[in-house]
DNA sequence: TGTACATCAGTGAACGCGCGTTCACTGATGTAC
DNA sequence: TGTACATCAGTGAACGCGCGTTCACTGATGTAC
């Protein structure tokens, strides 16, 4: 093997994006260095070559779990027409998202575990966050207290996909994504006609 | 050191007591044999004595957490009148609650592991959270799909309190507390004067 | 009441195991002449 | 074009460490007589 900067960035991309996934799937402090290496066709003493630390791997990975599983959601609803809030909310609370958490939104799947990891880690996930908030918002419209209900239908989006995941198997799992559904978008269009009503 | 029932069962209780704390404060799989047996005042080689496995134990202090938790959220009610929609919420809501996962909620602080984890764990949280939507089902009263909504309140709480913990330090994480207890408030005033307005 | 024995919660050494990390080495490729 | 050397991504043995678990043992208490 030479030294192409090629091939050594397709390893570490390798490496990345199986990580991606793992911790997707069994949490932050579920990737191990050998299992990791292995999917990624190499030898465990390579990683260092990459990355300086198990922990630097993991923000790395969170980095890359978090614009893929946004990249995800956009192919999902692009797919439909524009990108609505309602497309949004609907491939977000579906039941593939809530069985596929490997390759969906790091923010449900994750912020459990990164709550009670260091500031660093954290800090990844709250300017993600952020973005999100803001894009809800902007779609929401101009209207009052567009940015506290935005804020809030991501709490529930997350809270739904996150006790969906425990009721797995289970009818009621259907029901808490419906019922997030239901709530969420009955909330948008309250929003949206405030003015009108009482 | 003699056989007296009582003083087997209170180890057993120390040790319960600081895995239920342990799994909140750090997760599921952040229980060391070691480290508990330390805070419960014995010896790691004691634990099988009073458990077959460490999984066992994690079940056991999963039941107790979520116990705990609840009967804290009863306390810090009860001490400011009736138990309502709204005094849940808040407390369950708060900064103290958000800043305090150890004692707090056991469904915020491990719903996400839980997802990740087997059956049986899983059935024990599921047993709680049917509890939780019905006792809410209820306080909203005999409306329309109050089921749905107090589901998807669940949904928001746990969502708003793992989020305000990953900005935590930060003042965006009291902004999605203060967002969540309004949204939920809100559709609590709307359900109940549904029949009225449109 | 006093002695001998049974019980059993807890002790602590020892085990095998998987982990993150280090490092001397390999061998394929690029470069210099 | 051909040869010698430099580079460096990846290899795999080895390390120390903490973990869950086992088990022979201790010693305080309860019980039998």
């Amino acid at each position: 093997m030479g030294h192409s900067q090629t091939e050594k960035a397709q390893s570490r991309e390798r490496i990345v994006k199986a990580a991606a996934r793992q911790i997707r799937e069994g949490g932050l402090e579920s990737v191990s260095i050998g299992e990791l290496m292995k999917e990624a066709k190499l030898t465990h003493g390579g990683f260092y070559g990459h990355f300086p630390s198990r922990s630097a791997l993991i923000a790395g990975a969170l980095e890359r779990a978090l614009f893929e599983g946004e990249a995800a959601s956009v192919a999902a609803t692009r797919r439909k027409g524009p990108r609505t809030l309602k497309s949004i909310v609907n491939s977000y609370l579906s039941t593939a998202h809530r069985d596929d958490a490997g390759s969906g939104c790091a923010i449900s799947a994750l912020a459990g575990d990164v709550g009670r990891s260091d500031a660093e880690v954290r800090k990844i996930m709250m300017q993600r966050l952020d973005l999100y908030f803001s894009e809800v918002s902007e779609l929401i419209g101009p209207v009052r207290e567009a940015k506290d209900l935005a804020i809030s239908i991501w709490c529930t989006m997350v809270g739904a996909i996150t006790l969906a995941r425990v009721f797995k198997g289970d009818e009621r799992s259907d029901a808490i994504l419906r019922a997030a559904r239901k709530t969420i978008l009955e909330q948008e269009k309250r929003a949206q006609g405030a003015d009108v009503c009482p």
